[in-house]
DNA sequence: AATTTCCCCAACCGCGAAGTT
DNA sequence: TAACTTCGCGGTTGGGGAAAT
């Protein structure tokens, strides 16, 4: 196959662009249009290759492009479509009107997955790391009875361990214990034991025959519930008991009383197609729009009410807070994802 | 106040896919 | 169908501003 020979070195700008080439690319597109990014530059006047102007284009200069800081729900929009699509920036972005894939990007690897990293959580997998699962491994064989455990201590790794995961870890293995059927929460049962935003609120893939177990470590389904077949159970009873996603459409503070944990349900491949055909109906409570609030993932759930509030409803948003320092505190507090499984793989569903 | 270090993000690069001849 | 062109994506870089020393 050959390559364009883009951005020869013979007298094209490279570099930031100038105000004037900026005007001179918006001039000519509003009344040219894109057609052949290869001659545009030339069309239009401009020292640059066709890679370039594309990209300024639609980076940072097409009118509809949302500039400002990324919100709660299209945070969390990133973080649970990043655990289906991995590193699929454009398809990610064609959920979040006004997002560049660039944009995205660049907001994932500077600000979401270094705070993953912090919750222990891999930004990879959307899984907790190894040093958390072979903590639940200690925790679920001989020191399982032991109710009060200072894990800290025992491993001597606190600080590598979110403390927020290790009390986790304890209440969920001190409950276990006390209600031995308590595993995999039911539906419409409230669960005080996980964090409701980040545990089975992603899009949970439903696939039948046979119904996969999310690819948890073994020893993190130890720490969920032992029991598979009650675990598989929950999946599918699940969709037949959600909630219309309309009853969490909320301003942000409400929240249900009893909330299942996972509250949407993604049947393969079509809600995965969706998922990569923004135009699709079927994915439309999927996104989330600013101020349009048919998110209908946890985010409107387990938004703190003392969630940073935006002074203006536009696009261009200021927080009154340090909305980064708000966000460390409420994901450490709320979130812990048990991701979704590394064997789905859904670029078999793709195209 | 000066210097160093850190962090963010716009822009670039290389590659593969899709389209065209 | 092969050769070539163009486009778009994901990974990476480096300039510049902010924060720390």
């Amino acid at each position: 196959m050959g390559r364009a020979p883009c951005c020869e070195k013979n007298g094209l700008r490279r570099g930031p662009w100038t105000q004037e080439e900026d005007q001179k690319l918006i001039d000519y597109i509003q009344k040219h249009g894109y057609g052949n990014w290869r001659t545009l530059p030339k069309n239009a006047g401009l020292q640059r290759c066709g890679k370039s102007c594309r990209l300024r284009w639609t980076n940072y200069l097409r009118p509809d492009i949302k500039r400002g800081r990324f919100s709660f729900e299209e945070e969390e929009t990133i973080i649970q479509l990043h655990s289906i699509l991995g590193n699929k920036w454009s398809a990610i972005a064609a959920r979040l009107p006004g997002r560049t894939d660039n944009e995205i990007k660049n907001y994932w690897n500077t600000h979401i997955r270094k705070r993953l990293l912090r919750m222990g959580i891999d930004p990879v997998t959307h899984s907790p790391r190894l040093d958390l699962l072979d903590l639940s491994s200690i925790l679920s064989s001989s020191l399982y009875n032991s109710s009060q455990i200072d894990i800290s201590r025992m491993l001597g790794v606190q600080p590598l361990v979110n403390p927020e995961l290790l009390k986790l870890a304890s209440s969920l293995m001190q409950s276990q214990q006390e209600n031995p059927k308590l595993g995999f929460p039911q539906t419409g049962q409230e669960n005080h034991l996980v964090p409701n935003h980040y545990q089975y609120n992603q899009i949970v893939p439903d696939i039948n025959p046979p119904c996969t177990i999310p690819n948890f470590s073994d020893e993190a389904q130890l720490l969920l519930d032992p029991n598979v077949e009650q675990f598989s159970s929950s999946f599918n009873n699940f969709s037949s008991q959600i909630p219309p996603l309309n009853d969490w459409q909320t301003n942000g503070d409400y929240v249900p009383a009893t909330l299942p944990s996972y509250n949407y349900n993604c049947s393969f491949p079509d809600q995965a197609a969706a998922i990569m055909d923004p135009s699709s109906e079927t994915s439309s409570t999927f996104m989330s729009n600013g101020s349009d609030h048919n998110f209908s993932f946890a985010s409107a759930l387990s938004t703190p009410s003392s969630s940073p509030s935006p002074l203006n409803s536009n696009s261009t948003t200021t927080y009154v807070n340090s909305i980064e320092d708000e966000r460390e505190s409420y994901c450490s507090n709320n979130m812990l994802k048990f991701g979704i499984q590394d064997t789905l793989d859904i670029n078999d569903y793709m195209f």
